[in-house]
DNA sequence: ATACTAAACGGACTACGGTCCGGATAATAT
DNA sequence: ATATTATCCGGACCGTAGTCCGTTTAGTAT
């Protein structure tokens, strides 16, 4: 039902026809400069500008491969993204399918706040694009899929709206201000979402 | 328990003294003028250089008065934030004291789905500060006064950070997202929250 | 009135994301 | 090898938020 491209993430292709030789050089001499400048100074710190400065190439070149700087985070999280989407849409259980919807839903919060937590700025800024946060292909995918685990559950309620409340519980800059900023531990969190998606979904009366 | 300075938006005063008359010339001249560039192309269109032009003063005054442009819309929305915080603080049920700690909830966001359909895009500008949009003085209230009122209603969970979730749910990006982009009536995002508090607040066993 | 000072002023300046377009170049056809 | 062309490249350029500092001015003391 839910057949979605296992990568929807943007791998960096401005025409629509094969790569030519220069760009995928280019593409490449990016990417490695860019992990290169996030574990030296912090996701935070990459500037568009000192990026192109250090693969050696001109700051139009950077734009046309990635389009944003949001762009280039998303690329440089696609191979995690894919493998965390391929875990809870094929995985074993209880990420995956084959327990029961509630199982599947607590296990799919643990599992975010997870990555979150370990690929924090960058995904955080991956969704600072300017315009339509929550359109980004792999946010629509979690969207759908926490609305579907909670159909299964049989939730009488709107699933849609439900599940846009329980993203915004996922959502990384809230959950990196709970963990650095005030402290709270990812077991507390991870807990909390447990509880939260319990009470969900049980019937109302 | 919970008294809280009523006006705990930044009303614009560089130092701690009293202010100085050009100073507070400047003031309302640059408020005016920011009313009327937000009448005639929206706050989203507001940029500090053009607000500095229009009211006829530097571009340092307009930083030295407001801060930032997220302190800016935050002084534009407080006599309205203020309103808003008196009538769930003190006003008269269900929204103020004396309902039931749960109908106290479900309005206080159907009050913040309205108000933030209301002032939307400054609500939003006004939270567009790079760091800490969380602890927006306004923000941290709300937060309080969710958790406090998921304590009251006996909530056998992690309350601050069930408030959180809650809050995160009433995020004017969100809401205003769901309203303009995906065509969600305002009526349906108020029923989704009086499930949502209803479930929550609800014992688990 | 004059001198003094703390505060406020203004606009040049920086940093950054993003755009544009004339020139270079890789792939392909001949 | 040469010509052709679609693609890519580079970096000058733009708009915007925010900073800095030399200059001006409001309030006050004398």
């Amino acid at each position: 039902m839910f057949l979605v491209s296992l990568i929807p993430i943007r791998s960096g292709t401005p025409g629509s026809g094969p790569e030519r030789s220069d760009a995928a050089r280019n593409r490449e001499l990016l990417l490695c400069a860019a992990r290169q400048l996030i574990e030296e100074c912090g996701a935070d710190a990459l500037t568009m500008d000192k990026l192109a400065e250090r693969a050696g190439v001109g700051k139009g070149t950077v734009f046309r491969r990635f389009g944003s700087r949001a762009g280039l985070m998303m690329t440089l999280l696609s191979d995690s993204e894919a493998e965390f989407q391929g875990r809870f849409m094929f995985g074993p259980p209880p990420l995956g399918p084959g327990a029961p919807p509630l199982e599947r839903l607590i296990a799919f919060g643990a599992g975010r706040i997870g990555y979150v937590l370990e690929y924090g700025d960058l995904a955080r800024a991956a969704e600072h694009s300017v315009y339509n946060r929550f359109e980004v292909p792999a946010a629509v995918l979690w969207h759908r899929h926490i609305e579907h685990l909670l159909r299964e559950a049989g939730l009488d309620a709107d699933p849609w709206l439900m599940a846009m409340s329980l993203s915004a519980t996922l959502d990384p800059e809230r959950l990196l201000h709970a963990v650095r900023v005030q402290g709270v531990s990812p077991e507390r969190l991870v807990e909390s979402w447990r509880q939260l998606v319990t009470r969900v979904v049980r019937p109302a009366e």
